[in-house]
DNA sequence: AATGAATGAGTTTTCATTCAT
DNA sequence: GATGAATGAAAACTCATTCAT
């Protein structure tokens, strides 16, 4: 038992070290005899509790990604649309200013391997596209949104959350400077009063 | 003189093999072994054309996406923002679609290349923003929208744009089947009536 | 214990892999794929051992010719100078003959490679030099010699060591042929004498 | 006619490209491409001269190396051996001083080279052994030089003027800045000295 | 379980040489 | 004769993965 838990503990160990060294490199750039001597374990080592370098970059996604998202998603369940997506954003956006890098590098990986693209479809996309949806529903029988795809919504939400934290960092430095409470107001209220139905009072 | 035809055309022919290779596999994941076999011509070619693999994605970049954004945003010059947005956005959600697999692996490189995010950010995200900026600014005066940070705004409308191409095609079959003209209308009603003041009758 | 001794053993083979190759071929001519099936091994391994081509070249010259050189010229501290320089071009006559296509190589590479020039200049010349001319210096306060320039003398010496050894094994049989004490009594005899303040009795 | 004397040009002007080239980057180093262009001629072109990039070093060996020296060698026939050996002297390390870039890479190549070695150790090392010896049997009917083997004294004087050239140039700013009548002078006199039967007088 | 030495397929890039025009 | 676009073999080096200890 005391055994099993000290490998627990070095799996850990060298997600996290991959996580900074995948967040420095990339997940092509980051060799995995660095990994290894950033956990102080042998180069062999990793390929005993990771059959392959791509499945530590799965497990890696899994523990900093995934669980986190669904975690919050299921911490934030029956507010109002205005205070929920606030909510979110501002959770996300200090998350991944915290580890910019990390996520830019995850991001990278969603692109181009297929096994992570799956699971961030699977897992995080189509949750948040529900809650959307859920969120939606609620109030379109009292028709205070149009009927819109939601879809649509979901994706605007998350493009713009991914192309301020990611992109809009580095070409625009007083964007950089704004506090993320004020980011999120102003993302939710964009949204939100953007899918109002306006023909209603 | 037919000579100087025919090595544009070279140009050109290995621009193209490139594309559908990097479409398929990435940049890294297409090697310039392949490439020259797509192109038709003996690896040591490639090398003639462009000193680099990499300057072989810049060109290619350059060609299928700065020059046609570029071209296209001037071609838009001085209409209503609802006209102005729907029009920018169905043209290239149809190009973006067209050309879909292409596009990811350009999308992915503007993240890892420092060239090509150089290039991005100078050629394109700019310029959008300017527009941006400048249609913000001509209603501004009329109270019509409240003063949001241009840069949020255009985030809005680029990560919107490329969250509904790139991820929600795979995500969304529904989404995929709706018609270009109706998601440009919908997200350009979406982002304007989000930026609306309306506290203003 | 076991291993570390073997290791060593690789790259103490891998050296004189190297050196037999270098030795038919040059550097240049050599590859790293011959290299590692001279030595045995895959050619990645060679990268375990020497991070660079080059690397294995120093590493090389360093075992095979600079160690040797310094202990010999270390060990020839206090004699009258007749004897010290037979001693000394006796020694390097016969090492020289013994590897005449490493040191062929390794020559050529003094001249071609600036690392390897500059060991060379630093650890062989400047010690010979230093050494000619305390030999110069002790005897000519008693006015045996004229006053030249040490390196003149120095480069006469090694010159006529070179040429004999690298060209003149191969134009001239005769010379071949002659035993290397005879080569190193007239060679010394020739500098010493030549150098003599002949308006001395 | 006419013709043939531009071709003739043609041949020298792509010899003395080369030159300049191969002085600067070595023969290895030179492309056929950089010397076309130096040359002002297409790349084809200079395969229409030589059938081979070695056979154009072979002619430039031929046309800037041993024809001077083969003249040289002509041009001083009947002196005494010191006036002999101090114009010898003085013309060398003046010429391979002025072109000391050149002659390090052509020095490279006689080692490398086979063919450039045959060439040189026939048309340049023999002919001046055979000088040397005709030298030395002048005098040696007289007593005055001992009966040295010829062959050592001609890679004396070989490789004393090659050291103090081609290396102490760069070892000893002090030796590189003394002027080559001393330089020559000094050598001569220690040679000769070196090889007097002091038994005599 | 852990190690780390060994592997070798695979990558981009260079350049002397050819040959159709 | 002259051209220069095309060639493709070859080179140095990398790194995820294996396996004997």
């Amino acid at each position: 038992m005391g055994l099993r838990r000290v490998s627990g503990m070095r799996r850990a160990e060298i997600i996290e070290a991959a996580a900074r060294l995948f967040a420095q490199h990339g997940f092509r750039g980051a060799t995995t005899r660095q990994i290894a001597r950033e956990a102080g374990v042998a180069e062999g080592t990793l390929f005993r509790y990771f059959p392959t370098k791509r499945h530590l970059l799965l497990a890696m996604f899994e523990a900093l990604a995934v669980s986190p998202i669904q975690r919050h998603l299921q911490a934030l369940p029956a507010m109002e649309p205005q205070r929920w997506l606030e909510e979110f954003l501002w959770e996300r956006l200090v998350t991944m200013r915290a580890q910019l890098p990390l996520m830019q590098a995850l991001y990278q990986e969603i692109r181009t391997d297929e096994a992570v693209r799956r699971v961030f479809l699977d897992q995080i996309a189509r949750p948040l596209l529900e809650e959307v949806r859920r969120m939606l529903a609620a109030e379109l029988g009292q028709g205070r949104y149009r009927p819109l795809h939601p879809s649509l919504v979901m994706w605007v939400i998350w493009g713009a959350l991914h192309g301020v934290t990611i992109f809009g960092m580095e070409l625009d430095p007083e964007l950089a400077a704004l506090p993320p409470e004020q980011i999120a107001r102003q993302l939710a209220t964009l949204v939100l009063q953007g899918i109002e139905d306006s023909s209603q009072t």
